[in-house]
DNA sequence: TGCAGTCCATGTGCTCTGAC
DNA sequence: GTCAGAGCACATGGACTGCA
């Protein structure tokens, strides 16, 4: 047996390469199960035939230890039963049904009689479907696909269910999908508390300290502080074009907002540029609003709500005081 | 000495482009 | 049309530096 396939992916976690290499045992044929195959052909029969006539010692096959399936090795298996065999060498894998699988696509693409594209994609959606946490580059190493193709199985194969919020990547890393919520957090607290460190941002808003640096660059640059791919594709376009908006209040909010943007008098100063910043952060969404509720711990929320309610009773007062002084002009 | 900020290598997903 | 590779922007953790 080609022992590559014991070392399945290293960095991905439940895979739990097994230390070593055991001895292979000699086990019955009739003991054994045909396996899970990612072969949604069966085997090669001819393949098999070419095997048994080779003459050649086979090396041992791969079997899960719980269920006695053949994860890897279906065509030796085949091949000895051919040559009239009772017996096969086999070495044991101890670990889940679903990690079986992803090690006998492992070990299928990487020796033997190689996967079919059909094959692979099949792989992968079982492998999407029963490891939603691994990146799509992750699952393009064991299933050979590109990470692309991968990506786009994913999407097929999630239109129905839940995304998660984070991907677990080749290097064991876990990192979010979305920041945007951290980051709209980390530019409130930036704001309302200018001394706080910036380890002190990361720490309480659940981002990196890279990107509550890159949200205080942001907004000192007068920029927003979640990036455009961040942002959901309807927002992009409410900013780009004030014209295609329906009638909601998010989005009369965010006509105003590109109206006072584009007002000379506010963006060419710094106190109305500053201006500008602070109703963008305040000017929340409800899908942005649903985001950053999720973030706050059970704890905090009193906190949080105190805060939000000073934070209303400030910009209401604010309010009139315009209302009042549009009155004084008039 | 410990904290805070910065830099860097390396990972991710997305988009574009060319090969088949 | 499908697929993979290159390049991009972004995120991460560790290493490093500066400072009280």
């Amino acid at each position: 047996m080609d022992t590559r396939c014991r070392d399945a992916h290293p960095a991905l976690p439940s895979l739990g390469r097994p230390p070593g290499h055991p001895p292979a045992e000699s086990v019955s044929i009739d003991a054994l199960h045909p396996s899970d195959s990612p072969r949604t052909s069966g085997e090669n029969s001819a393949h098999a035939r070419t095997l048994a006539e080779s003459g050649a010692e086979l090396p041992p096959i791969l079997v899960h230890r719980a269920t006695m399936r053949v994860i890897d090795g279906m065509h030796r298996l085949r091949a000895a039963e051919l040559r009239g065999e009772k017996t096969v060498l086999v070495r044991y894998f101890d670990g889940a049904a679903t990690e079986a699988f992803v090690l006998g696509v492992k070990a299928n693409i990487t020796h033997g009689l190689p996967l079919s594209l059909a094959d692979r994609r099949v792989a992968a959606e079982r492998i999407i479907e029963s490891h939603p946490q691994w990146s799509d580059r992750a699952i393009a190493s064991v299933t050979g696909l590109a990470a692309k193709t991968v990506g786009m199985i994913r999407r097929c194969a999630s239109e129905d269910s839940p995304q998660l919020r984070a991907r677990i990547g080749r290097d064991g890393r876990v990192r979010p999908l979305s920041s945007a919520a951290g980051r709209l957090q980390a530019c409130v607290m930036l704001q309302e508390n200018p001394a706080a460190s910036l380890r002190q941002i990361a720490s309480a808003s659940g981002i990196s300290l890279g990107t509550v640096r890159d949200v205080r660059d942001r907004l000192a640059r007068g920029e927003d502080p979640v990036p455009s791919r961040q942002r959901p594709r309807s927002e992009v376009v409410r900013s780009a074009s004030v014209d295609v908006l329906p009638e909601r209040t998010d989005d009369q909010m965010s006509r105003l907002l590109v109206r006072l943007r584009q007002d000379p008098s506010i963006r060419l100063t710094e106190s109305g540029r500053a201006l500008i910043r602070l109703l963008s952060v305040h000017a929340l969404t409800a899908e942005e609003r649903r985001r950053l509720l999720n973030t706050v711990p059970e704890h905090c929320r009193g906190v949080v709500a105190e805060l939000a309610n000073a934070c209303a009773q400030t910009w209401c007062e604010l309010a009139t005081w315009l209302a009042r002084g549009a009155e004084a002009k008039v």
